[in-house]
DNA sequence: ACTTTGACTAGAA
DNA sequence: TTTCTAGCCAAAG
């Protein structure tokens, strides 16, 4: 496949709004369970065609929040109760596990 | 058809 | 610990 179908598009939205409040997924976790190539195509589709998910949810494997405006996102995130110390993620903590 | 760009990642410095 | 580099794939100009 040399382009993202809508099947593997649909699937990394599934996947995206499976996410519970409190846990978070990276952007290669969703790459590596919808099927897609690299993970800097589910970038790709939260940039595009995911304006419709809780894109907050999903960050980088580093621990850092999204190229995004962060600031508001680390809040949100912290809100929902993803344990966030020092302006970074645990992901070691709140890593969802599809 | 080619070049640039991007909400990435893993590894090196 | 943070920053940089190379590899990566698809879309847009």
């Amino acid at each position: 496949m040399a382009s993202v179908t809508e099947e593997q598009v649909e699937l990394a939205r599934e996947l995206i709004q499976s996410v519970p409040p409190g846990e978070v997924t990276t952007y290669g976790d969703v790459a590596a369970h919808a099927g897609l190539s690299s993970p800097r195509l589910t970038a790709w589709i939260l940039r595009t065609d995911g304006h419709d998910l809780p894109w907050w949810r999903v960050i980088a494997a580093s621990g850092r929040p999204s190229a995004r405006p962060p600031e508001r996102q680390l809040d949100r995130l912290a809100a929902e109760g993803v344990p966030v110390v020092d302006g970074r993620v645990v992901l070691k903590e709140c890593r969802h596990r599809f």
